[in-house]
DNA sequence: AAATAATACTTGACATTTAAATATTTTAAT
DNA sequence: ATTAAAATATTTAAATGTCAAGTATTATTT
């Protein structure tokens, strides 16, 4: 669906690459968001105990710079963790404010055994693109959210 | 951030691709949050009343089609933009389950004044990537976006 | 013409975001 | 050194978003 704007060339070019990006970005989303519903797992739990499986234990200001959402969130998901017994709060020894999280034996169980299925669901999501199309849009991206950070320093 | 993880060549590339697609989403999208947020509007909300103000009157069915968003999640934003008297629901005269959401003269002038400020954000984030990089992405994005919809029918 | 299926919208449970609140630690000034 | 101010880590609360189930209405099938 190309933008109805009657705008310059310069915007009708923005908005189209805009619009187009943020439907594929939904589309995906929520592809890997039914892909992850078999396993009972938000796609925040998810991105948190893979996070601490290849990263290792952090506390919440590491998790949430990590993965670009926000600490409030956080509570909440890592409470759900908990009650599912995948990770465990562990204070901070050196500073009473902080918790590290860290991954149950529970947790890095079923993260081990989670995670090759969401790389394939991954891998099947992005081979519609060839290889170099999917290095071009890693460029790309990289590009434009790099910048885009830069820019609102 | 590349992907900490090691597989094949075939999935660290579309995991890079993946990851980098989806951090430079979340970050695009959170400035334009900001940028609307000045106008007191969701992200929804400007939707709707953007694509009412561009398409015409529609029901919840078509706009929730459009906007890729949840028909449940319409009730709320519309209900919202009610009470800000930016659109009123008029019920269909052929289909009583139905309303046509209709925007008010005061949301009509309203989206009128917003959209052009809309825009150059959107011109202005979009500009760090030149014009043909702009097209490459764009054709990038729809090709995954509408392939990934087929190969779910 | 009645039963079944499909459609349009709303509701309810839960997840997420932002902003404000609380607790703790660090920095800076006296 | 001590205290006040600033910074940091987490939690809480209100608003908005998603999904799934529920209700009302319309279309289809026999």
């Amino acid at each position: 669906m190309p933008t109805h704007y009657k705008g310059t060339v310069k915007e009708r070019r923005a908005l189209n690459a805009w619009i187009k990006f943020m439907r594929a970005g939904i589309t995906l989303d929520s592809q890997l968001t039914n892909s992850l519903r078999r396993f009972e797992l938000t796609e925040s739990q998810f991105a948190v105990i893979e996070a601490l499986y290849h990263l290792g234990p952090m506390n919440l200001t590491e998790i949430s710079a990590k993965l670009l959402c926000t600490g409030g969130n956080l509570t909440t998901v890592v409470d759900n963790l908990e009650k599912q017994d995948l990770v465990k709060r562990v204070p901070s020894k050196t500073d009473r404010r902080q918790y590290e999280i860290h991954l149950t034996p529970k947790g890095k169980s079923h993260i081990k055994k989670l995670f090759p299925d969401h790389v394939k669901a991954i891998v099947r999501e992005m081979s519609v693109l060839s290889p170099s199309e999917q290095d071009e849009l890693s460029r790309l991206c990289k590009k434009l959210g790099l910048e885009i950070i830069k820019q609102n320093k």
